[in-house]
DNA sequence: TGACTTTTGTTGACTAATCAACACATGATT
DNA sequence: AATCATGTGTTGATTAGTCAACAAAAGTCA
């Protein structure tokens, strides 16, 4: 008579799914997707072979969830600065965004450099337009545009920005992104409702 | 009707041990030995307290055996140069020697800086002079000099000048202490029968 | 084509690791 | 001295991971 808690989930199933995840994103950085077998990853990851297939079917399916887990993490952190507060002011320009990208550079740029994998971006692209939606949700446009428009239209501009700069081994620093990016933005339009930033004039 | 094979290591318990060992040897290089407990060590392994206690019976037990094992390392890749050849080139000086200490820097700076454990020095020391003694009995002395007493002499300045370097955050190359090391022995005894090495003259 | 190697996905027997719980020891604070 | 927190070492029930073996699929090449 007994049955534990198990309220928590086992570490050795936290430690499996880390190791299995990095070995991936390590084999994708050096070769292609397709290319990959089961036996790589589960050496790479010094477990045996049954044990991968404990956690996940198939390689598809390790790809997919690795993708989702890491792109729910993204847009999770990225909500951490609740929207609608102090949105005008440089601590909260996209320099911590730039800054999550430089962390977890090996992951995004495996997925978007390797070749036999076209998922990827337009999954992140969803994300971000799910991300900024929900971010407009409460502080809402004012200058007679079309919501959704604005929504791809900013989608688009940063997830290209961000994809030109993994390819390119970031050849600026996050901060000069965000800047740059930042004054784009604000060349533009300002988020919330107090309309366009006065600049100088 | 089974029993499987077994005649390798279950893959499981490398990782433990390699996971207690590094936790310890990264703890022993933040605080006193003695102020660590069981808790910080499992919990920097990132496993349950009680694996712990199925491979080391207490935190004695687990530095001791840590020791041991780094110690047999140490000596296996001395030994992987054959005593007796090729001794007397630059090649096979002490330079694989100290490029060891400083692959496994973390640990030999934190036994020998770590408070509260005096037992490492001495044990170092020990292995030495095995091993030194191990490499002599091919190659005989011929200066009539007592083998025991050059055996103590050139494990104690070795031992002494890694002790020195190790503590002093490696402040010379690999290289440098090498040769400064070959110079310092050349100038006191050739190693094998073929007496003192003509230096110029 | 056919022989071959490699990879895949699954099985069953087995072992190591996990977790909560426990009693006890040590140590500090009041 | 009594209280409280923290660390120790052990227990038993349970789960996750291991390994070798297998058959079937997929890829390689003479």
């Amino acid at each position: 008579m007994s049955k534990v808690d198990r309220s928590k989930v086992d570490r050795r199933i936290n430690k499996t799914r880390e190791a299995i995840n990095k070995a991936l994103i390590e084999l994708m950085s050096e070769k292609n997707f397709e290319n990959i077998t089961i036996n790589d990853i589960s050496e790479r990851a010094n477990l045996n072979r049954g044990t991968l297939y404990l956690h996940y079917s198939d390689k598809y399916d390790l790809l997919d969830k690795c993708i989702k887990d890491h792109l729910s993490n993204m847009l999770k952190f990225c909500m951490l600065s609740k929207p609608g507060e102090e949105r005008l002011n440089v601590s909260n320009s996209p320099l911590p965004m730039f800054q999550y990208f430089e962390e977890h550079f090996l992951f995004y740029s495996s997925m978007l450099s390797n070749k036999g994998i076209t998922c990827f971006r337009e999954q992140m692209n969803l994300v971000v337009i799910n991300g900024i939606t929900e971010r407009l949700k409460t502080g809402e446009i004012n200058h007679g545009h079309n919501k959704e428009v604005v929504v791809q239209y900013m989608a688009s501009a940063f997830v290209g920005v961000v994809e030109w700069w993994i390819k390119n081994n970031m050849p600026l620093s996050p901060q000069i992104m965000a800047q740059q990016l930042w004054d784009i933005f604000d060349g533009n339009y300002s988020l919330v409702g107090e309309g366009r930033i006065p600049s100088g004039s």
